[in-house]
DNA sequence: AGGGCGGTTTCCGATGAGCGGAAGGCCGTT
DNA sequence: AACGGCCTTCCGCTCATCGGAAACCGCCCT
């Protein structure tokens, strides 16, 4: 947080304080965090109250605002695609009954939009709205291989974050793997997250052609692909022509 | 609008122009709808824009930015309350097969925070994070029963909308309904919003018991009403459970 | 009781971020 | 060529924002 200067940047990066695990946190905590002074947060803390972008609990803590739920609501995927996608990923999980996740990118990472997540199944490390980086998961991979050059070439020029000793980690190796996607037209992430889960992807395509999003289910590591896969591009297909994308 | 005079209010203002069937919109609309000057929408456009707040589409259009979904994400009920129901919410969709709902109290109105959606159910006017009035919902009715006096004047006192001949549109009658959900820990609201549906509503309460969401349940006109409600009901309790609350 | 402590709220003068009218560029359409 | 949307840039005035300081409020400890 380097000194934002803008009003805009400040409350943003009040906002910005709030994580999965630091949901409701206390004015000072939100001056410390943020690095603004505190008289300046109480001054915009208040604004944002009065905008129910945030909430005060009856102990003094703050919270995120539903204002912002709402909000959120609205950003693209979430309307029309989720909407629309939401009865095939249940199909989805129907069959596997595994987690089933709908992503897009936002720039170099995805955001996740929808997520069925079985009650018993591995991993819980993904929920509706968090990001990760493209070039470890099935989603990442399916998205950035579609995405515009450039974009693929900020990833390949930063450095890989590594989860696991499976973790692609070298441009080399993610310019293959996005061959491969490309070629085969779905992704397979294999023990890149975690090494007990691999994940299978698939793209999901608009009206013009353009990949818009990504399908993906997680399974536990040893499950047979030969079932997953062809379930997952199926699925990414039927999204793909209930947004009305017709093959060529 | 009434001239909103902080930059903040200004912001959301911009923000507020979004709506489900008005989601990408040109920078003059935004001017126009927001009631600010072009030049001043254009600059607090691209801060926003800078903060993710909001996405540029290739065709020049702006829509919401997946910033906020992010944010949304973490809005009281999105985070624990979302992930500890969604199972529970799954078991009364498969027993009732219509569509089930989560929403908390947000002031004088209801805000959905999860839906399962049944393919070819009755009704999809909710969604997650969109808002409906407390005297006329399942869930409304909940919510507002144990809302701190307050609260249920401010209703009281306000003109209740009305959605058809069945809509509970006077004081004395929400009054009566609330003491009827109070005496009976669940509610019905038959027929308010369309003429084809009724919902069942049960309150969630949280370790301190007091109520925190509400569970709904939307069925068609006819449907018994003494399968559904025992489902209903149950179901909060699993989830009130769930999140600690032991009934004394 | 006293006193220290962490958190919260209020005040107010200086200042620079934000304001928005105006002008100019870039399409399509008539 | 002229018109009419829409978008972008510029720039001098001014008022909203800034934040240090000081008071305030429980709460715990001695």
């Amino acid at each position: 947080m380097p000194t934002p200067k803008s009003l805009l940047e400040r409350a943003f990066s009040l906002l910005s304080v709030f994580t999965v695990d630091r949901s409701a946190v206390t004015l000072s905590e939100l001056s410390r965090h943020s690095g603004l002074p505190l008289s300046t947060t109480h001054r915009l803390v208040a604004s944002l109250v009065e905008l129910r972008a945030l909430d005060r609990a009856p102990d003094g803590r703050y919270r995120v605002g539903l204002r912002l739920l709402e909000l959120g609501a609205l950003s693209p995927g979430s309307l029309d695609l989720r909407d629309r996608a939401l009865p095939f990923l249940e199909d989805l999980y129907e069959v596997t009954r595994h987690n089933v996740q709908l992503a897009v990118r936002d720039g170099t990472e995805v955001v996740y939009v929808e997520r069925i997540s079985a009650r018993d199944a591995v991993n819980v490390v993904t929920r509706v709205g968090s990001r990760m980086p493209t070039h470890c998961t099935g989603v990442g991979l399916v998205l950035l291989a579609a995405a515009p050059v450039a974009v693929q070439e900020a990833v390949l020029a930063a450095p890989l974050k590594r989860f696991t000793p499976r973790t692609i980690a070298s441009a080399p190796e993610l310019r293959e793997a996005l061959a491969r996607v490309r070629r085969d037209g779905y992704a397979i992430s294999d023990r890149q997250i975690e090494m007990i889960t691999y994940s299978v992807a698939a793209p999901v395509r608009g009206p013009d052609g353009d990949v818009v999003a990504a399908v993906s289910v997680v399974v536990p590591t040893g499950t047979r692909t030969d079932t997953v896969v062809p379930a997952v591009r199926t699925c990414g297909l039927a999204i793909s022509r209930a947004l009305g994308w017709a093959s060529h």
